[in-house]
RNA sequence: GUCCCCAUCGUCUAGUGGUCCAGGACAUCGGCCUCUCACGCCGAAAACGGGGGUUCGAGUCCCCCUGGGGACGCCA
């Protein structure tokens, strides 16, 4: 049996993080086992889904590099196909048209809240004539659900989980208005699109026993469920989009990579015994439902950030200037130069070490390729007097008669002048790392001085003269 | 309120009855390295929520309590 997964989500606002971690879960689930990934845009809700959140989501995962098999399929789409399915739900006397108005339901609800009861619908059009049908409503067709015993999931992470039917009411199927509800249309679409395995977050488990009982009355083969636990807030509570938790295409302006988000998704609620860094390749091939927890699990962005570092360090670096680019674009106003790519190219590297995001590292590195005379922080500044200033004037007279620019004679040179003049190394490196980047945090000073290169460096240190 | 689920360091977690006076990672705090900051390395502090069972033996199994979470829509 090949395994199809599928990533459903509603396009009533972004991809939040929680909604990326599903994703990614039943990505890895279908990669491992060698299936499909499909994905569904849950679009029913004509109200409240939007293009822009549509778009959102599938630039989200296309970014996250989540590719699904095919076509996304927009399950308004198959509305027609839906109600079909209501129309012999209905002809099996296995759903029964309700005119109830919103305003009894909302009653209803209410008076059983205040009973103490589970709020849900009693049922009350359930088993009436047709000939007691008031002709001023439009009827929802609801579902006719079992009323006695239990149903029972055997559910791949939470393990059999039972509920009394008495506690499920009779949902509705189709409104008033004619459309298919999430509750029907997600069990026709998961059954024609051959979906195995609905791997979803555990805010579904509920839905899962009414949704089974919708295949057990079509006689249909149910897929196997695997409700995944929530990933919370640092307050520990559900994120929502109100509520602690951010768009993925945040995270990506942030300046952190897809590797980074992947892998710390998926060790957040999975685990392979002490396995902290896991390339995608070794996800998939240990990715099991097995390795899943059971219990919630709170966004910790510190962490993210250490992941973020350790691919930041790991990437190309070729690759880290071009990420780069677009951040650096907006302060340079206009495209890098030559000169200016290549400088970043030769200093890029030791600046990934020092970064937990590409934005830290487009602005760690700005400094070489920043118009003199460069700009000097406020801190920095404190470095530089009179007596600071008159070494590095006597060092710059030095520095333009090196024989060969480089990392080592440089550093040669500069510590003779230090102790020639009886000096720490720091009270000569510290005032020419503000003179030369404007800050009083960067690389190794001598590497800065190399990939600057001699013209460079000179004319810094002489704009600080004048 | 009702139903369901969950419970190991601050956080993510390892642990599937003895090898656990509980291991790893992030964060924190020391130290080394050192031209600053990182990286790296070494070290420290830090947890089985409580109570009952079962068992020769319980973080691991059972029950209760407590705490946390989720669901209760003509939303998905």
């Amino acid at each position: 049996m090949t395994v199809i997964t599928r990533f459903a989500p509603s396009p009533t606002g972004f991809l939040h993080i929680g909604g990326a971690r599903t994703a990614l879960f039943n990505w890895l689930f279908a990669c491992h086992h060698g299936g499909k990934f499909c994905l569904r845009i849950e679009d029913t809700d004509k109200k409240r889904s939007t293009s822009d959140a549509i778009k959102e989501i599938i630039d989200g995962l296309q970014w996250l590099g989540l590719q699904w098999h095919g076509e996304a399929i927009y399950q308004s789409k198959n509305r027609a196909r839906h109600t079909k399915v209501v129309d012999v739900l209905l002809e099996r006397n296995l759903a029964y048209r309700c005119y109830c108005t919103p305003d009894e339901l909302i009653e209803m609800r209410e008076k059983a809240r205040s009973n103490g009861l589970q709020p849900r619908y009693d049922g009350r059009w359930r088993d009436r004539s047709s000939t007691e049908v008031p002709t001023n409503i439009r009827p929802a067709i609801r579902f006719k659900a079992p009323r006695d015993g239990s149903t029972v999931i055997n559910d791949q992470v939470q393990g059999n989980v039972t509920v009394d039917n008495e506690q499920l009411d009779d949902m509705v199927i189709l409104r008033a208005d004619g459309t298919p509800t999430y509750m029907l249309s997600a069990v026709v679409d998961d059954h024609d699109m051959g979906i195995t395995h609905v791997i979803r977050g555990d805010d579904h488990l509920t839905n899962a026993f009414r949704q089974i009982q919708v295949y057990r009355a079509l006689e249909w083969n149910e897929p196997a469920f695997a409700h995944i636990p929530l990933i919370h807030g640092p307050d520990g509570t559900k994120m929502s989009k109100r509520h602690g938790s951010l768009g993925i295409g945040t995270y990506r302006e942030m300046g952190f990579l897809p590797t980074a988000i992947r892998n710390y998704l998926l060790r957040l609620g999975w685990s392979h015994g002490n396995e902290e860094i896991i390339t995608t390749d070794k996800a998939i091939a240990w990715f099991d439902f097995s390795g899943i927890g059971r219990a919630p699990s709170r966004f910790d962005l510190t962490k993210l950030e250490s992941l973020n570092g350790h691919y930041l360090r790991e990437l190309k670096d070729e690759e880290a200037v071009r990420l780069i680019e677009p951040i650096l674009l907006p302060q340079v106003g206009q495209k890098l130069t030559k000169q200016q790519r290549d400088r970043l190219f030769v200093g890029i590297g030791a600046l990934k070490l020092r970064a937990k995001t590409l934005l830290e590292l487009a602005e760690s590195s700005f400094f070489y390729i920043a118009p003199r005379p460069i700009k000097i922080s406020l801190k920095a500044e404190k470095h530089l007097n009179e007596n600071t200033k008159r070494l590095l004037y006597e060092l710059t007279q030095k520095l333009q008669e090196l024989d060969n620019w480089n990392s080592e004679s440089i550093e040669n040179l500069i510590r003779e002048f230090a102790s020639s003049r009886d000096l720490k190394l720091n009270l000569v490196a510290q005032p020419l790392r503000v003179s030369l980047t404007g800050t009083t945090v960067s690389p190794s000073i001598f590497e800065v001085m190399v990939v600057l290169g001699r013209s460079e460096t000179l004319s810094r240190l002489r704009d600080l003269q004048t």
